[in-house]
RNA sequence: GCCUACGUAGCUCAGUUGGCAGAGCACCUUCUUGGUAAGAAGGAGGUCAUGGGUUCAAGUCCCAUCGUAGGCUCCA
């Protein structure tokens, strides 16, 4: 996005904008000479470029498309310009009275004060209905758009770089199904190159492409779909990963906890997960006439060992952890790779504090992220804020409730320092939470952590403890996951490193090549000595040594050491990084000692500042 | 779940208007014994996702199912 003097100029008043939107209105007409029958629905610019919704007699193909872009070029050639016009609602009808979802749009706004997504209007103005014209084609709408056709680079848009798409209209999908036809436009073919480009990349870096070059994990068709399989240089980064966390949080007062993979339906009745989110559960199982189901959530058992023992509160608060894997029923067009399964594991903890230790707990909390966060060196993120949405009935608990919870959010937020946005509807529905947004090094948005404040689980499952006043009291939960998800975790970190994990990360972490098979049995002595230091190491004895280099960089092996006979001769080794950097040959013992170094700091770079 | 497209060897893909199932890489064997981005030759590997249908004949056309992709919807 362009900035002008230091301040972000807002998309909606910018000039890619307008273009976006004058494309959008350019793209209607010529999809409408291609199609005289289609029926046009809505087309907003959106980020990176536009789109516009057509019921169409039929499928749209790739000819259709080359037919319609053809025809844009012309129109943007022909510099027409954009006209705007005041019209009545009675003259707005008759000029649209064979679109029937244009007729909608209207009947919306004059009668409910609709916008064209068919939610309630906030500004509460007195509606207006403008058109805007260009060449033949005249469409409802409120601008803004470019002065005349001629504005826009006819060779800075393309319409066929993604596959039409289906989209409910007005996003109901009780709705007819329309077909959505996306844009992207830019002022100058450079930046249409560059953006086709970063597509391109995000393409190359695709954790479900990286996943299985590096041999991360599998899917089959017979465990189902959804449910990935974690192969041994997956398994051993995620086991990494869990081991860090759970070191880290057993130092900050954690217990292990270990519960079921399912339980009764009653649990989750009793917890208010199954009558609103029975759409995402499996369904439940019959045993002996009892109905059980898979956990969607962890933190009901944990209730369950919290109400096991009489509470008092020299006990709390208590921290309760366990990586506890979660089935939901995700329909089945959601799933995607790593980032949306139907069973995976959380890296849950819930803690049961008084009211006077939620503040301080919360903070050690965020805290904890904090340091996740930087030891893997995701350091682009921020904190969001999740609150109810004051419409919507989805959620359980008194108002007081969730003003506690969420000042307390706040409060916390405020005493870290923190900087934070506060969003409606975002909210759990037992309680408002903190969510952790980190962006990538392609600048994509993914919701990691999330802390959440819970008032309502205690009292639906009556916990309690006995105070200094030897009274009952009940605790506070507080529900936490600083991954989130194992699997989603670590499908953003496998695209965020491009595959080229940290040192302790990476599933293996030197090869050993041997220059020729002359020094294959010393390679081997070598790796086990490595080994035995406690580095994942493989020997490559296939082809030259070229090939093994290539095979080395396209596994991403943090250091590929090279023994030949010199090496041999005079007890060094050769290394070479995997960005290509290659090191000065040195003793063994010297390189241990900096593979060690650098993995025991877990440090970004493979080789110490100080060198 | 809905719309659209796709599914051919472990991977990436070719396969004409329906007419004997292919390539590169990987794998196995042999040769080559090498110093920083893929040495050479040979071999093996397929119920063309699955099940029906049309046809003298189906990888190719039709239907269903399963899976995948891009969207929509949803996301505790």
């Amino acid at each position: 996005m362009s900035s002008a003097g230091g301040q972000m100029e807002r998309y909606e008043s910018s000039k890619l904008y307008r273009i976006r939107h004058s494309m959008a209105h350019i793209m209607a007409q010529a999809v409408l000479e291609v199609f005289p029958e289609a029926k046009i629905a809505i087309g907003p610019p959106i980020e990176d470029g536009f789109y516009y919704d057509f019921e169409l007699p039929r499928a749209v193909n790739e000819q259709d498309l080359n037919r319609v872009t053809k025809r844009m070029k012309e129109i943007i050639k022909g510099g027409f310009s954009f006209e705007r016009r005041v019209v009545s609602a009675d003259e707005a009808l008759a000029m649209f009275a064979n679109q029937p979802y244009k007729v909608e749009l209207i009947e919306g706004l004059m009668a409910g004060n609709l916008d064209e997504y068919g939610e309630k209007r906030k500004d509460g103005e007195e509606v207006i209905l403008t058109t805007y014209r260009q060449d033949s084609f005249e469409d409802l709408c409120r601008g803004p758009h470019v002065e005349k056709t001629s504005d826009i680079n006819p060779d800075a848009f393309s319409i066929s770089f993604k596959e039409p798409a289906g989209a409910y209209w007005r996003g109901d999908e009780n709705n007819q199904m329309l077909t959505r036809i996306y844009g992207t436009a830019w002022e100058t073919q450079e930046e249409l190159e560059d953006y086709l480009q970063r597509l391109e990349e995000a393409k190359q870096r695709d954790h479900r492409k990286l996943g299985i070059e590096l041999g991360l994990f599998a899917f089959s068709q017979l465990v189902g779909k959804g449910l990935p399989l974690w192969k041994p240089k997956g398994a051993v980064l995620r086991d990494t990963l869990e081991r860090f966390l759970r070191d880290e949080q057993i130092r900050r007062g954690y217990t292990p906890v270990i519960t079921p993979h399912i339980a009764k339906v009653d649990l989750y009745i009793t917890s208010g997960h199954y009558p609103y989110y029975a759409d995402s559960q499996y369904d439940p199982i019959d045993v002996d006439g009892e109905q059980f189901m898979l956990k969607p959530m962890n933190c009901p058992h944990h209730i369950q060992i919290y109400k096991s023992e009489h509470r008092s509160y020299r006990d709390l608060p208590i921290r309760m952890m366990e990586f506890g894997t979660v089935y939901r029923y995700e329909q089945s067009g959601e799933l995607n790779g790593l980032t949306r399964v139907r069973g995976f594991t959380v890296d849950d903890a819930h803690l049961f504090v008084t009211p006077d230790q939620l503040l301080e707990e919360f903070i050690a909390v965020v805290e904890l992220i904090q340091y996740v966060f930087n030891s893997l060196g995701l350091l682009d993120f921020k904190a969001r804020v999740g609150v109810r949405d004051p419409e919507s009935d989805k959620y359980i608990g008194a108002d007081d409730i969730w003003e506690k919870a969420t000042s307390a959010i706040i409060e916390a937020c405020d005493r870290l320092g923190l900087q934070y946005t506060v969003e409606e509807g975002e909210a759990a529905f037992y309680g408002p939470k903190l969510d952790f947004i980190f962006r990538d090094v392609l600048k994509r948005e993914w919701q990691l952590g999330t802390v959440q404040v819970d008032y309502s689980l205690p009292e639906r499952f009556e916990m309690e403890y006995v105070g200094t006043d030897n009274k009952t009291h009940r605790p506070i939960m507080i529900h936490r996951a600083p991954f989130g998800s194992l699997e989603r975790f670590i499908g953003i970190l496998t695209e965020h490193y491009y595959g080229a994990f940290p040192l302790w990360l990476s599933p293996v972490q030197m090869a050993v090549l041997p220059v020729s098979n002359k020094v294959d049995a010393e390679a081997k002595a070598l790796a086990a000595q490595l080994q035995a230091e406690g580095f994942r190491v493989e020997v490559y004895e296939r082809g030259q040594l070229g090939k093994k280099i290539a095979e080395a960089r396209g596994q991403r092996i943090p250091y590929q050491v090279i023994l030949g006979q010199r090496d041999v001769e005079n007890g060094t080794v050769s290394i070479r990084l995997r960005d290509d950097t290659e090191l000065e040959p040195m003793p063994v013992s010297e390189f241990i000692a900096m593979a060690r170094h650098v993995r025991d700091s877990r440090a970004m770079d493979l080789v110490p500042a100080q060198q």
